[in-house]
DNA sequence: TTGTAAGCGTTATCAT
DNA sequence: ATGATAACGCTTACAA
C-alpha cells in the first residue's frame, strides 16, 4: 500500500466518523464502493441513465438512501459551469425590503426560483457608486449565472453596464433608451389614465401629483401618463401642480401642503404611491379639510392599509404577484442560457375606486 | 503534441475567444501561461504569501488586472469544503417579507454577512411540513454552511431536528425548552411590563391584551409578561380580556369589537403588534369612541406608521437593526465554525408614548 | 522562491 | 452495461 493510499482511506475515515460529532458527508465514491462499483456508473445510475442495468440501478438508490447520500451541489456546479443561482442586489435608494409591494413580488420570484432549484442570493448596496460593480463581479466569480435589476431609472447605469459586458439579468422595471433586454413593467400610463378619467368625470378640473423623483422610470411614465390623461379629459396640465417628495408618509404630507397652500389649491391629488396618499390625507385632515369631499386622493399600489385608512383610499393595483412570477420566470431562463422569446411585458393595472375618491362609497 | 494537450488548448482558446459574444473567462492558468510561472506561483501571489518574489508578485497582480481575472467561488468553495453562504427559509406562517420591522433586521443582517463575503440564499417555505427538511437539505447539499431561524414557535420543530443533526443555524427567538444555541431575542416581558406600568399609572385597572398564537414563542412571552405585570401593578388578571386574533388590521379591528362588546370592556387595549393596534384603532373608532380618552390603544414593534396615524401610536420599540446585526454576526461566526462566546442575547425594547394613551401629547 | 502533484465531488468522453 | 480517465478552477502539502 503505497503512503498515499494511506493516507486517502485515513482521511475517509476521519470524515466518515469524523471528530466526534461532525456530521458524515457521504460521496459519490462511497456508494461505489459499498456496492463495488465504479463512481461513473453510481453516477449516472442516480441520474437515471438508460445505459446502466435495473439491478445495478436499484442497489445503487438503496445504497445511497441508506448512506443518506446527499449530492455536493458545489462540485456539480464546478463541473457544469453553472452557479444555478440568480441574484438580487438591492440599490441603496428604494425600495427598502420593507416595502409591501416589493415583498409580494419578491415572493412571487422566490417561488419561481426556488421550484426549478436555483438559489437566490440577496445583498444590498451601501451607495448609488457601489450598484453597477457588484453585479459584474458575482457573475464573474460564478456567484450567480443572472442578476435581477429593481427600481430602473430612466438611464440606467447597471443596464448599460450589463448590457455591454453581456452580463445575463431581467429587470423589472424599464430605461426610455430604446434597449432590447428582458424586462417586466406595469403600463402606468394607462393606470394613469383610468385614474385621471374617474377623477374628471367626478367634476374635479384642478388635479395635482405628487410623486417621487422622476428620475425613476415608473415615475417618469406616471408623469407622462398624468399630462396625457390630463389633456385627454379636455383639461388644462398646470405645472404648477405636479410636485415631487420623497416616496413616503411625510413626503406625501409636506406635498400635500405645498399644493394646498398654492393661491389656487388642487380639488384632487394623486400620490405616486400609496403611503404618499396616506401622507397627503393627514395633511388634508390636519387643515381641518375632509378628505374625499373637499380634495379627493388617490395613490398607487394598493398596498393593504389602502382598503383599512380612513377614508379607504382609491388607487390603482399594481400586479405584484404576476410580476413577481414572470420575473422569477424570466431569470431562470435567463440563468440557464436560454433566449427569452418575448422579453418584453407590460402588464395592465387595475383601478380601486373606494372612499378617498367618493365619499358615498359604503357609507 | 498528444492529442490531448491538442484538444486541451483548443478547448482553452474557444473559451477565450468563444462563439461571438461569450464572455471571456480567466482562470489562474491563463495568468501562468502568460507570466510564465506555475499555477500555484500565482495562486499564492494573489493572496498574498510571503514565499513569492516581489517581481512575480508585482507581475502576476498586473497581469491578473490585465486579462481581467476574477476568481471563480465555485472552484474555491469545492476546495475548502465551504459554501461561504448562509440560508433563510421564511417560514408559510409569516412574517412575511413584507412585514417593516423584519425587513429592517433583515438589511441590517444581510449588511453583516455581505461583509464578510457570504451570500444570503433566500427561499420560502410553502406549508409548515416544508418548514425542517429543507434546512438540513440545503446544508447537506453544500448550498450553505448555516441557516438562520426566524419566528420561533414555542416548540420548534425546526429547532430540535437542527440541534439534532448537528446543523449550524442562529436563531431570532427563543424556545420554551432549555436547550442552547445561538439566539437573539426581545425581552418582551420588560417592554410588556413599560406598557402595563405606564397604563395602570394613567389610571386604567380594565386592561386588554388582543395577539397572536400564543403557539409562537414571542407571543408567549408577551403573554406571561402581561400577566405579570398587571399583577405588579396590584391589578386583577382578567383573563377575558386575553384574546387571540391574526396579526393583522383585520385581526386587531376583530378582537377590539369582541372586547368592547363584553359587559365590561377595557379602558385599554394592548395589541402583539402595531398593525393589530391599528386596526384595534379603526375598530374604536367605528364605535365612535375616540381612542385615547374612551379607550387608550398601544402596540408592539413601532413600525413607522405607529409615529403618523390618527391619534399617533403609543408602542415599544423593538431594537430591529441591533437584532439583525446580531444575527448577522453571528451567523457569519456559524458559518465560519466559530463557537459563538455568548451565544443567547436578550436586547432591550424602549417604550414610546405617543397619543394613543395619551391625548394630551401634542395637542 | 518556485514547481509538482494531489485532491475537493461531480459529470462527460470514450473505450471496452 | 461498466469503467478508466480527464476535466471543472482552485488550494495546499511537499519536494526541489
Amino acid at each position: 500500500m503505497t503512503p498515499k493510499t494511506f493516507w486517502a482511506i485515513i482521511k475517509d475515515e476521519c470524515k466518515r466518523f469524523g471528530s466526534g460529532s461532525q456530521r458524515v458527508t457521504v460521496t459519490l465514491k462511497d456508494i461505489a464502493r459499498q456496492v463495488n462499483r465504479s463512481v461513473t456508473t453510481v453516477s449516472r445510475a442516480l441520474h437515471d441513465y438508460t445505459d446502466v442495468s435495473p439491478e445495478t440501478r436499484a442497489l445503487v438508490r438503496r445504497t445511497a438512501e441508506e448512506l443518506g447520500y446527499v449530492p455536493n451541489v458545489v462540485a456539480r456546479r464546478l463541473q457544469k459551469q453553472r452557479a444555478d443561482a440568480v441574484g438580487l442586489i438591492l440599490p441603496s435608494y428604494g425600495p427598502r425590503l420593507s416595502d409591501p409591494l416589493f415583498g409580494d413580488m419578491l415572493s412571487a420570484a422566490v417561488e419561481e426560483i426556488t421550484r426549478a432549484g436555483l438559489d437566490l442570493l440577496v445583498s444590498i448596496a451601501h451607495c448609488p457608486e457601489d450598484e453597477v460593480e457588484p453585479y459584474y463581479q458575482r457573475v464573474g466569480e460564478r456567484r450567480v449565472d443572472s442578476v435581477w435589476i429593481v427600481h430602473t431609472r430612466c438611464h440606467d447605469a447597471r443596464i448599460a453596464y450589463l448590457l455591454e459586458r453581456r452580463v445575463p439579468f431581467v429587470a423589472s422595471g424599464r430605461v426610455l433608451e430604446d434597449w432590447v433586454f428582458p424586462c417586466v413593467d406595469v403600463d402606468y400610463v394607462r393606470g394613469m389614465h383610468s385614474l385621471v378619467s374617474h377623477l374628471a368625470q367626478l367634476g374635479h378640473r384642478r388635479i395635482a401629483f405628487a410623486s417621487d423623483s422622476a428620475e425613476l422610470t415608473f415615475v417618469h411614465y406616471q408623469r407622462e401618463g398624468f399630462r396625457r390623461a390630463v389633456r385627454d379629459c379636455a383639461l388644462e396640465v398646470i405645472e404648477d401642480l405636479i410636485v415631487e417628495g420623497s416616496p413616503t408618509q411625510r413626503g406625501g404630507y409636506d406635498a400635500a401642503q405645498t399644493l394646498l397652500s398654492r393661491r389656487n389649491p388642487p380639488t384632487a391629488i394623486i400620490a405616486g404611491n400609496d403611503l404618499m396618499a396616506l401622507g397627503v390625507m393627514s395633511a388634508i385632515q390636519d387643515q381641518g379639510l375632509e378628505v374625499g369631499s373637499d380634495v379627493a386622493v388617490a395613490g398607487f399600489g394598493d398596498i393593504p392599509l389602502a382598503e383599512t385608512s380612513h377614508p379607504s383610499l382609491t388607487t390603482v393595483r399594481l400586479p405584484t404577484q404576476q410580476m413577481g412570477k414572470l420575473v422569477g420566470q424570466m431569470l431562470v431562463m435567463s440563468a440557464c442560457g436560454q433566449e427569452i422569446p418575448n422579453p418584453y411585458k407590460l402588464l395592465k393595472p387595475a383601478l380601486i375606486i373606494r372612499q378617498s375618491t367618493n365619499l358615498d362609497l359604503w357609507l
